[in-house]
DNA sequence: GAATTTCTGAGGTACGTAAATCAGAAATCT
DNA sequence: AGATTTCTGATTTACGTACCTCAGAAATTC
């Protein structure tokens, strides 16, 4: 039989009151009593039923989800299984608000934390943009005991408490492996379409994609980055200029999104270049199947949204996480392993 | 506030015991009192509180997981991450007995479900043999109404409720598509490793493997298979013989376990083929790291038990799984993408 | 219409924990 | 010593559901 409180409290000799405050740090009782009954607990290995004490306190944690309104297939995935998460909010114990910010805009990120501040949630995850203020905004989040994700894109040294997200040095690692094993050994030159420098999570994927081009294929030619702002027209605008200026280009790593753009401009191509994409949507599938794209990068935007509340609570409770249930992986996908 | 029976009880003019007999099914209340009842219940949008009912029944999930006996890392390590969930059983409400069965033996695996049978768990999960036998049995633990899952290797056509393990189709088709565009369309011999074609998952990867190299790389030449028996030692002189007797092998698909083997013997050779196997281990990945192994595919066992635990647990209670939550997907690692 | 069977309501206890109240004990201060 | 303050114990209610008992009402049978 699992051991209760009534078991603590009848082995230390004390009522269950103050088994109750020793539990749950309360004051009121003296150190040696708080002794045997810490002891009574540690013998009788008890843990507390989280499901009954939830039971009890009638909680529901309260989260908050600050989500950039970029209009990219992938933004707005996100967005889709966050609300996933509130449709099942009852049987989950949670209740999530969203809150929406205009892309790439530091100040807005910063006002939307400080209000997250405010409403003193049981915890806050948001897509982070790398810039001193929106690490202090995260900083006074944390000094106001709210646990913090980071979802999508990462800020260290933020006291952040978590990180939901890919590995992205390790994803641009990836692009260059399998960008140098597809052009196999060959001179070839390598265009780069970023979305913005202002995120952690292109700077990194573009900081492992050539590392590993310069360590491993020094043939391949790294073209000056393009910025497409994750928006399909900039993009392919964009690389349409690349095309005119080098039409030799052999490679194309697309380590952000609005990838639309990019199929556009890379089917006017007579010879196709290897492309190598991020994240699995409706368009990059679909040029997956024709061949258009060669390997898509991908990261789940569903795990992410779900470790990212499973966390949360963990942090909330006071747990410890599963970490390897909580790595968020990276999807590697040829034509051939579509779900 | 989120309704609750007595909000019910209320809405339909009847008694709490009248509402309970209803929710739950028991004998003993008129047809048209029964209708008011459910009127009330969807009207008011009511969803039974699992944590609280659980409380109320003391209730913990009995499941029996089924695993082989094999001592190859993979199967080693599924067995670790079972014995990991029992560790956190006392959180989770859950009983998770173990029954180990001699390997590839599809008759102590018919006797250890049918003892499962007889100890009525509240689900079952095992690895399964693909004969008759082991569907037939299969199906006596699905009529016996135990949710029934199969882990790593599925058994379609047995009634079970769900497989938890990878696509082997698509894993087949992936290990061709990589080595296809990793030998970049030359001709050349390609040796395929297997443990046993007794095991549905490895003649499924051997089926879209073949498959793709059929189709796309036509210039790739197949040798006859290779069988391990998932055996470090078996896999190595079958791979050396292999190299006896076709010097110029270009690439090798390890698609079952027992991969130590398999690197000793690539190890002796000066020029090294492209090598593909599955099952992220310390030896796969140390011969990933010093180049002797090319890209490794890879099953989560962490996910497919925790994945396993989950969908019983839903089946259980009779409720609805995140069918994204529960794919599991074909890790792709490359050197440049190690965790 | 009486006897039976079938339904329904009322009420309670239980699960394991949280949290509140109140009273008495012990320690501290004046 | 008396008054205060601080600790501690006992007791109770509550969370939302399950499940039990008992009694009375309604429907059915004879």
């Amino acid at each position: 039989m699992k051991p209760t409180v009534h078991d603590i409290a009848k082995i230390a000799g004390v009522s269950l009151a103050t088994v109750d405050r020793v539990l749950n740090g309360r004051p009121g009782v003296r150190e040696i009593t708080r002794g045997r009954v810490e002891e009574a607990i540690s013998t009788l290995g008890y843990v507390r039923d989280l499901a009954a004490a939830n039971l009890a306190k009638g909680r529901t944690y309260a989260f908050t989800f600050i989500l950039p309104a970029n209009d990219n297939s992938f933004m707005i995935g996100l967005a889709e299984e966050v609300r996933g998460a509130i449709a099942r909010s009852s049987a989950e114990r949670t209740d999530i608000r969203i809150i929406e910010v205009p892309p790439f805009d530091p100040a807005a990120l910063v006002c939307a934390l400080d209000a997250v501040v405010e409403s003193r949630p049981a915890g806050a995850a948001f897509v982070a943009i790398d810039t001193p203020e929106v690490r202090a905004a995260a900083k006074r989040l944390q000094a106001a005991g709210i646990p913090v994700v980071t979802l999508v894109s990462d800020l260290p040294d933020s006291g952040r408490d978590h990180y939901a997200g890919i590995d992205n040095i390790a994803a641009g690692r990836t692009a260059a492996g399998l960008m140098g094993r597809f052009l196999s050994g060959r001179k070839a030159k390598v265009a780069v379409l970023a979305g913005s420098m202002l995120v952690r999570d292109h700077r990194e994927r573009l900081e492992g994609f050539s590392a590993v081009v310069g360590g491993s294929f020094p043939d391949l030619d790294i073209l000056p980055v393009l910025e497409g702002r994750d928006d399909p027209t900039l993009a392919e605008t964009a690389l349409a200029e690349a095309f005119a200026n080098h039409p030799d280009i052999a490679g194309i790593y697309s380590l952000g999104a609005g990838n639309r753009g990019l199929i556009r401009a890379v089917q006017t191509r007579r010879e196709r270049p290897v492309v190598i994409a991020h994240e699995l949507t409706a368009s990059t599938r679909a040029a997956l199947m024709d061949g258009t794209i060669d390997a898509v990068l991908n990261q789940d935007a569903g795990h992410e949204v779900r470790s990212a509340i499973r966390v949360l609570k963990a942090k909330a409770d006071g747990l410890p996480v599963i970490a390897a249930q909580e790595r968020i992986r990276i999807d590697i996908f040829l034509k051939d392993n579509l779900p």
